[in-house]
DNA sequence: AAAAAATTCAAACAAGCGCTTGAAAAATTC
DNA sequence: GAATTTTTCAAGCGCTTGTTTGAATTTTTT
């Protein structure tokens, strides 16, 4: 029998899984350093130890969490553009499905998954590290004339603003499955991650192609 | 000349004014009472008094914010029944523009007003006062018929969705402007509101006719 | 095994939180 | 104009917040 990695992970480790599940659940303001230290089974000091503050602890499960996803994009878009010149449809999945991957290599519970990743945007959008920031301008810098040349009829203003609407889209349907449910009275559940990705990226697809003022 | 409605407008007008710059700039765990009460003003045991408690205050907040748009989508759509079978554009208009005229209308300026409505969705979305969820289905039950209507070939599920992903689209693109401008490093600002909802609604339009699973 | 470095811990810090109190002030009613 | 109600207010309640401390412990190096 293969022994299942044992190894003691580590308090800091401990302490960035534990915060991303709670921060994901009820927001980073609202969760204390001790409801994170409590459930990581450490000591409230120990986040000043490893990460010099809370704002620090957020950073680092900011920084943890949207880095491999950019660094996929990234990759898959170098990917496409070596098969040839890519179409919107293809430009949208390389956009969008590193959430999906980012989540099957989580620990974390779908839900809490999606709820995070919505949090990211949702709550925190002018903080982020500056790291994360040079990194969203890297994926702009590279996807936007990916789509204007799939899309030659639109300006660089019109594919920013539609990666911009399909970003929304894609984060707020990710975070609020539950919303949804709620207010159709139970008709609509929520779906498999990746059916309501396919849908998500019909809609956006469509968007894509149309969208741009004229 | 006439004279402009000077009224003292009452520590409770203050309150819900203050709070809601307040809530909308950073949140609604993150601003304490005195911060609202000092900006309006006004006593700390104002909020116990007025509202209950600052989760009273939320509610009103909240319920004043969303109520006028709810009825106002409403009336749009009994409007435009009245002149017959409504189309997708007609009918996404009526239901994203009432937003606009609630901020028109708003002592609010327009970034606190769009900030606000996106931390509506995307911070409180599980315990919106019931008053204001069952206002949400009603919606939904005006809505997704007539869409249905429009869009013959897309079933409930479709237009639940559907509708769910253009809300979440305007909501990010109202509240996150200014991270447009930032990640595209000035080469795309924030548009007039107006505008901007030109963009949304013809990129929701060409989602929603092609959206829907098959 | 001794020395050094890295890590954990219980305890306490000042500051801020939402909330409460009881009396003063203002507005309304009689 | 006195009585009554409504509204405001300063002060303080117990509690939680993020942070700090200095010693105990563990781990690593020598």
């Amino acid at each position: 029998m293969v022994a299942i990695s044992q190894e003691p992970l580590g308090t800091k480790r401990a302490l960035l899984e534990s915060a991303s599940a709670l921060f994901a659940e009820r927001g980073f303001d609202s969760v204390s350093l001790r409801d994170i230290t409590t459930r990581a089974g450490a000591n409230v000091a120990s986040v000043k130890y490893h990460f010099g503050s809370k704002e620090g602890l957020v950073d680092a499960v900011v920084t943890e969490f949207v880095d491999p996803i950019n660094v996929e994009r990234l990759a898959r878009l170098a990917a496409l553009k070596n098969g040839g010149e890519p179409g919107v449809r293809e430009l949208l999945r390389a956009f969008h499905e590193p959430l999906l991957c980012q989540f099957a290599q989580s620990e974390l519970s779908e839900r809490i998954f999606c709820k995070l990743m919505g949090r990211l945007v949702g709550e925190r959008p002018y903080h982020f590290p500056t790291q994360v920031m040079s990194q969203f301008r890297q994926v702009a810098k590279g996807f936007v004339p990916a789509f204007r040349k799939a899309l030659p009829h639109l300006t660089n203003k019109d594919v920013f603003w539609n990666i911009h609407f399909s970003f929304g889209l894609v984060s707020h349907s990710l975070m609020h499955g539950e919303l949804l449910s709620e207010i159709s009275q139970g008709a609509v559940r929520c779906e498999k991650i990746e059916n309501l990705m396919e849908r998500m990226i019909d809609f956006c697809e469509a968007g894509f192609v149309k969208g741009g003022r004229k």
